[in-house]
Order: structure tokens, then C-alpha cells, then sequence
RNA sequence: GGCGGGUUGCCCGAGCGGCCAAUGGGAGGGGACUGUAAAUCCCCCGGCUCUGCCUUCGAAGGUUCAAAUCCUUCACCCGCCA
């Protein structure tokens, strides 16, 4: 099976320019491109789909380029919203090119000789040229009637309006993919099904300055069964940045995952095989309450973003807390590590205990200690899987384990940890 | 630049001088049932030193015993005209 039925089969494939001279192309190694924008410190899980396609695409012999937005972050892509964004400092983007420069890094190999991984940013070619050239050299190429009819700008302009900013946002993603032509004879852009308007611009821009021809592939918007945004949480985006979605939160989000979603989502995220999917897809059918294919899919993807160490050691620190499970039985060595994963908290030893409604908020687990005590009155507080009553409940100190720990409850699943020290 | 309409809690959206921490929906949270799933049902959903107090209805002033609701100025958005 080659990449291209290998993606239809995942469910990767939206829109491509013509199929069959993809096809062609891709039997010798050729170079392509997905671009990130810093929109944020970090990228998100729902960045994750067209990075691992990237991964996809070297692992079978082709040359990828990541490319960080330095520019284009500074002036916001209008692709997908509907109201104007602020505009970040450029040293908030520059720092933030920074991190997600590293963050591309670990799904790709810069190391092998055939086939090398690169990370580039825009700003490299984008900064140098000035406003005349920018309106000479690239902007005379460009039809504003063509520009206007693109999705992106044709729904902002019903939406109430865009500025000149966010419209010349197209013009600056077809540079890119010029200068990554010109620069390492890039001849594929991947992205997003809303990336498809700004792709194709980028290929008329090829077509007509260096009269080349390239090609582009999108790939469809995840969706989830329930009509729900993937990749979000109570708590907002699930991230791959380990200090803003902890491995813990993170494991959990894909053991979490919907029924419906779960085959589907190993399909678009996983590197197994296909008949190693569709085994799981039977174990999943005959026995749901097992989760086989969620445990799985959940240790893949932590193993991926992590490490494997970080995977097994979350997955244990579940294992350990979750539910019903004794944990006086546990030693202070696995209470400690399957602790660690946790939001915590310390109090001193010295003073007296807060109330468990004092405590939770310490952990940041609750928004405030109002939704601590309604927590608490609904019946969902519990101590040590315990459940505890009382707006004015407080640990003693017999309640920490071996002397030093003491787990925090919130509802069914949700587990922060208290330090005696 | 002129005229008209708008800005309400996480989001959408009622309220148009006291009965308003503010109707309703969505999202979210807790419980029951389960499989750390979905669906369903019940409850909750500004904060706090919590029978009370404090801060919210674009911002700042003002009128009033009393304002999200009236007046003034400012900011932003939308529409029509220049």
C-alpha cells in the first residue's frame, strides 16, 4: 500500500490538487512543507494531525520542511474566524517560535542522511524585503478580485470586516511557498482543509513568477461523534507543552475519548498498522468496557509527545489512584511518583491543617473555593477515596499516607495531591 | 465627517428605574446508571471571612432614596449617507 491509499485509509485526505500527479511525484523522494503559526506558547493536539502527516510523509523516504510562522504569525491568518485578532508582540511570537520550533522537532528525524528533517521560519526571507518590494515583486501577481473571492476573506467581509492586515495574510503564505520552491524545490504543501485557499494562492504565485508547478494536500478538520470541538477540555485546549497539559491530563484526554471516536482517532493519530488497528477495532466491538483500543491509542500518543518513560510512569500513577483502590496499600516510594503527576499542594506540619475546601483551591483543581463547597454539598469531595462531608472538613494528621501524602478528590476523576512537609 | 443601531456573566441571548447576581439556551461542574465511554434523569453554575457582605451588565462621570435600565462624555462594533 503506498502513502497516498495508506492517508485515504486513515481518513487523511480532503482536497488535493490532481491525484495522479501526486501519486507520480511521490515515487522519488520530493520535498514538502506544513506550516505553524505562533498563535500560542505551545501547539495543541488538533496541531497534531497534519504533524504526524508530515511524519508519515518521511517515514516513507520524503524530504519535510516545518515551517514556523514568524511573520505570518505577526500578522494572524483570517482562515477559520470570524473576527479580527489582536496582534502579539513580536517578542511574544519570537518567543513562541522558539518553543514550537522545539516541540516540531520531536516528531521528526534531522538526523538520517537521506532524507533530512529541517525547521525554517519566514521571518528569514519575509523581513528582509521592504514594502516596495513586497508590492512589486510579489503583490503585482496577485489579483485582488481572486483574493476577495476566497473563503477566508469572502465570509469575513459578510462577518462584518477584515483589515488590510489579515487580508495580505494570503499573499505573505504564498511567498513562503515560492521562496521554499526556490530555496529547496519544495514542491508540496500540506495544511488543513482551511489552509486549502491559501495553498492553491501559493501555487499560482509559483506558476507564474518561476513557471513551476507543485502541488497541494489538505487534510480534513477532525471531528468528534458528538459534534464537539476536538482538543478541548473543561479547562481549554489540550496541549502538547508538558507545563500547560500535564502528561497525567494529557494520557487521560485520550483514554477519555468517546466510543464512537476511538477507532477513528487511532486511524488518524496512531503509527501502528492497519491490521494492528483492525484488531483493536475488533476487541474494541466485542468488548467496549475492556478500552483496549483506548489504553492504546492513549500510550501511543503519551509515548509520541513525551517519552516512554513518562507514558508508563502516568499510566501507573492511574492505576494506582484511580477509583476505589486502597491507598494505604501503597508504599511511599509508588505513592510519591504516581503523586508527582498530580496538581499538589504543600501545608506545613507545623500549623494546623486547612479545610479540604481551603485545600482543593490551594491545587488549582477548582476555580474557587465557592465551587469547592459546592462540591462538597453535592456529595463529591472525598479524601484518600474517601468521601468526606462538611464545608468545614479537615484532614488530621493520621490522614496522610505514610506520614506525608494525602490525595484530594473532585468527582470521579479528578485527583490532586497534598505534600506534608 | 453626518445620521441611525448596538456593546449584558465562559458563549449566544432576554431584561429597559426598585421584586436583578440578573429569564432562557449552550458549554461546564456534581450526583444516579455505567466501563475513568455515550445516552438518559436529578441538581448546581460571580466571589467571599457565607442566615450576611462584596464586585459585575463596554469605560468614566452624573441624576435618583434606588440604575444593567435615565443623562453626559469617551472607546469599540454594525448599517446608511458623504
Amino acid at each position: 500500500m503506498n502513502l497516498i491509499e495508506d492517508l485515504r485509509w486513515r481518513g487523511l485526505l480532503a482536497q488535493s490538487t490532481d491525484e495522479a500527479a501526486l501519486a507520480e511525484s511521490l515515487k522519488k523522494p520530493l520535498t514538502l512543507y506544513v506550516g505553524f503559526d505562533p498563535t500560542a506558547p505551545s501547539l495543541h493536539v488538533g496541531n497534531l494531525v497534519v504533524l504526524l502527516v508530515l511524519r508519515r510523509f518521511q517515514l516513507a523516504g520524503h524530504i519535510p520542511l516545518a515551517l514556523v510562522g514568524g511573520a505570518t504569525g505577526l500578522v494572524g491568518d483570517p482562515s477559520g474566524k470570524n473576527e479580527e485578532r489582536t496582534l502579539n508582540s513580536s517578542d511574544t511570537v519570537s518567543e513562541w517560535v522558539g518553543r514550537i520550533k522545539e516541540q516540531v522537532s520531536v516528531f521528526l528525524d534531522f538526523n538520517t542522511s537521506k532524507n533530512p528533517a529541517k525547521v525554517v521560519n519566514n521571518l528569514d526571507w519575509t523581513a528582509p524585503l521592504s514594502a516596495i518590494e513586497f508590492l512589486r515583486d510579489i503583490g503585482k501577481h496577485f489579483s485582488v478580485n481572486q483574493m476577495l473571492a476566497r473563503d477566508s476573506v469572502a465570509s469575513r467581509l459578510e462577518a462584518g470586516g477584515i483589515s488590510y492586515t489579515e487580508f495580505s495574510y494570503q499573499v505573505l503564505q504564498s511567498y513562503d511557498y515560492l521562496e521554499l520552491f526556490r530555496r529547496y524545490n519544495c514542491t508540496l504543501q500540506l495544511g488543513g482543509s482551511d489552509q486549502w485557499g491559501n495553498i492553491v494562492a501559493g501555487l499560482d504565485l509559483i506558476r507564474r513568477v518561476e513557471q513551476g508547478s507543485g502541488h497541494a494536500l489538505t487534510v480534513p478538520l477532525l471531528t468528534k461523534a458528538d459534534g464537539t470541538k476536538f482538543g478541548k477540555t473543561a479547562g481549554g485546549s489540550v496541549w502538547l507543552d508538558p507545563e500547560m497539559t500535564s502528561p497525567y491530563a494529557f494520557f487521560q484526554y485520550w483514554l477519555n475519548t468517546d466510543d464512537k471516536d476511538v477507532i477513528n482517532f487511532l486511524k488518524v493519530f496512531s503509527f501502528k498498522s492497519h491490521a494492528e488497528i483492525t484488531e483493536l477495532e475488533k476487541s474494541h466491538i466485542e468488548n467496549p468496557g475492556l478500552r483496549e483500543a483506548h489504553r492504546e491509542l492513549a500510550r501511543e500518543l503519551t509515548t509520541l509527545v513525551h517519552s516512554k518513560e513518562v507514558a508508563e510512569r502516568v499510566e501507573a500513577a492511574a492505576k494506582a489512584l484511580f477509583g476505589q483502590g486502597d491507598l494505604s496499600q501503597l508504599d511511599l516510594l509508588t505513592l510519591k511518583s504516581a503523586l508527582s503527576e498530580l496538581p499538589q499542594t504543600k501545608v506545613s506540619s507545623l500549623e494546623e491543617i486547612p479545610t479540604w475546601v481551603d485545600l482543593i483551591a490551594a491545587t488549582g483543581v477548582v476555580d474557587s473555593k465557592s465551587a469547592a463547597r459546592r462540591i462538597v454539598k453535592e456529595g463529591g469531595a472525598y479524601l484518600n477515596n474517601e468521601k468526606i462531608s462538611g464545608e468545614e472538613f479537615r484532614p488530621s494528621k493520621n490522614d496522610f499516607l505514610c506520614g506525608k501524602y494525602a490525595v484530594l478528590r473532585k468527582g470521579k476523576r479528578d485527583l490532586a495531591a497534598i505534600e506534608l512537609v
